[in-house]
Order: structure tokens, then C-alpha cells, then sequence
DNA sequence: TGCTGTCCTAAACCCAGGTTCAGTGCCCCG
DNA sequence: CGGGGCACTGAACCTGGGTTTAGGACAGCA
């Protein structure tokens, strides 16, 4: 988590915050303008939707982290292949909001903000393709173990069916996977 | 599959490209500078190899995109996520690379290849998401399904054991499933 | 004091996919 | 020509996880 330049910081307290409710919504999954928010504080959990219905909890962003959205492009609208995404408040958050255009704007203005997007941005695309492999390749229990040494405050703080929905099974299976993992 | 911009069409032009042969590597896994290829013609495999030495492919990547591996960005040292990448031509293959430091200063001077990086790179937020959530929801018939109907001609450009590698399943597990769908 | 909803666990059953072993066809090369 | 690789298929067996149904714990609320 690279600090946030200045330019960004500025335009951050300029703007002011909004504070999010548990079980409220930054972002809903029909949305198709690109707001980006900043976490200030809180805990989310980063979800999307495929046609089906079926939905999938890609991360549980939190203070000092980024979400947003499904990004069309202005610029090339109807490019996207990103799934619907929403992201829900889990604890009470407090995040500021951009639309994706006015980043662009600043971005255009000040090289040390680009720079700092695009790092941003790529290192997501890492995320994504380290859990596209993850997923693809090792068991839930494997995830889940990763998860238990990586992050053990997110046992406590989100609910088991988001775990569940993020290591990718049903809750039933995570509750079975628990007694096998933590002794009968 | 958006238009380069001039300013990268020259840049292209000028340094001329490479010819890879079939089943050599663009990307070697253990490569940690990042080198981006552009692909002017050919096909090729982008896999991920985990701690664990499990491969897993990400996409078959083909004329027009670009590819690349691991790439920590020089600014941050370490803070990479990314998993172990390669690329692997699986067809006679021409391509022209990139440091990823010389396409950070190309994009600082001008600002429309800035905006179709960023726009690159974003998208391939939105394809990993999506490929993220049918990884986790659907089965490996219905990301079948959907590959015939979307790249039929990658069924036969392709190896078996590929497809499986890119559905997620073993090649044994492959071969039951075309039994399965494309009747007895 | 109950009613209702939500989250979690338990138990039973089923199936997709992993794993292993044994082929078969094909290409390359000595 | 024969032999060694490699890609692919078949069959048998096992298990992780989906699905369904039921039940318990706990909340908010009339």
C-alpha cells in the first residue's frame, strides 16, 4: 500500500467523506458510472455478479484501499467485459468518492498521480491473475489455510457465508470445512 | 481491441520485431525484469506457475494484444503480488518488446498513449474479474460451453492439454467432458 | 412471551473432477 | 525398421464440494 500523492491527498480532503452504514451499498451491481472510492476507514467486501446470478466475493477491501465498480471507459463505451461488481459496507465506513472521469482529468494534470494510478492498477491486475490461479488450481481448504495465516482478523470481523463465498464454496461446505480443519 | 496510438505505431516500427518459434518462450517464468511483448502475429499461451510448481493458463493471447510477465514496477521494488508468469508461442510467432521502464517514460511525454495504457490495463482488470468469477461459480462444462461458442477456432489451434489447463480441469478430466458434451 | 427472520451446523445423498494405470496412435530419430 | 516420446483416451476408484432438508442459536419486535 504505496501513500497516496499529494495532489490526491489535497483533493481528498477537499472533498470530504461519506459515512456507509453495515450492510449499505457503495457501489451497486447495476451501476454503470465509474465511481471510484477511497477507504478511509471500515471494511467491505467486494462482490460481483454474473448473469446468472451467481454472485462471487473477489476481496474484502479495507482503510487505505481502493474500490469501484464495473469501469467502462468513457472514452470507449461498451469495451467492458467486467462482470457487475458492487461492493457493501461490512462495518461502518467511511470512504470519499470520484468519478472515474475526474481522476482522468487530474490524471492528465499531474505526472506523479498517473504514475501512481497506474501502479495502483497493475498491481491489481496481479492480485487478480495470483487469485485466478489460486482458484483454479488449489483446494478450498488450501485457500482457506493461506486465509488463517494471512488474515486472521477477517475470521472474526465478516461473516462465515462471505468467507465462504470468497474461498469459493457454499456455506454448508465451509462449515464442514471448518470442524475437518480446526479437529473435530 | 482498441487502435494503438501513432506515437507506439512508431515506436513499434522503428525497433522491428521477433520471431519466436513454436513452443519457445517469450517469457520465461523466472524472468523478473519486465518485458512487454506486443504481438503482431502468431498465438500464444500465458500461464502462471505457483510456489507449489502448479501451472495454471490464463488466456492464449494472439495478434494485436499485448503480453507480459511478472512486472514489479521498478519505482516499488518487492511490493509484487503477481504470481510466476511466462508466454509461450504455440504458433510461429512476431513480436516486438518493450522494457516496461521505456513504456512508463513514453507514456510521461505523451498523453494519449498514457490514457490507451491506462485504458489496456484497466480492461484487463475487467477480463481477470470475470475470469476470476466463472473460475469460482461455473463449471468446467459451462466455461466449455462458452469457449466453443466464443473461440471456436482455439479448438483447434490449441493442444488439449491447454484447453484444460485454461478450463482449469486435468486434460484426463478434459477428455471425459468433450465425451460427455459432444455426445457418445 | 411468542413470532419471524437470519446465520450457522448436521446428516444424507449425488456427482464432477482428481488420480492412477493401461492402453493407442503418432511423430521423430537413430 | 524399430524404439522411445508425447498427446490423448478409457476405465476404475475416491473425495471434495453441491444440494436438500432439518434443526439449533440468537436477534428484533409485536
Amino acid at each position: 500500500m504505496t501513500p497516496v500523492p499529494s495532489v490526491l491527498d489535497d483533493a481528498l480532503a477537499r472533498r470530504g467523506a461519506r459515512r456507509f452504514a453495515r450492510g449499505e451499498l457503495l457501489v451497486r451491481p447495476s451501476d454503470r458510472h465509474g465511481t471510484v472510492w477511497f477507504l478511509h476507514e471500515g471494511l467491505t467486501r467486494w462482490f460481483s455478479v454474473a448473469e446468472d446470478g451467481q454472485e462471487h466475493v473477489h476481496a474484502f477491501p479495507a482503510r487505505g484501499e481502493w474500490v469501484h465498480g464495473a469501469l467502462e471507459d468513457p472514452a470507449t463505451p461498451g469495451c467492458c467485459t467486467m462482470p457487475a461488481l458492487g461492493v457493501e459496507a461490512l462495518k461502518p465506513t467511511l470512504a470519499t468518492g470520484f468519478e472515474w472521469g475526474e481522476l482522468d482529468a487530474l490524471r492528465r494534470q499531474h505526472v506523479e498521480l498517473a504514475s501512481y494510478l497506474t501502479e495502483q492498477v497493475m498491481s491489481r491486475v496481479g492480485e487478480r491473475l495470483g487469485r485466478e490461479a489460486a482458484l483454479a488450481t488449489q483446494s478450498a481448504e488450501q485457500r482457506y489455510r493461506e486465509l488463517v495465516v494471512r488474515h486472521p482478523d477477517l475470521l472474526h470481523e465478516v461473516r462465515r457465508q462471505d468467507i465462504a463465498g470468497w474461498l469459493g464454496i457454499t456455506p454448508v461446505a465451509f462449515s464442514r470445512l471448518r470442524r475437518r480443519v480446526h479437529g473435530a
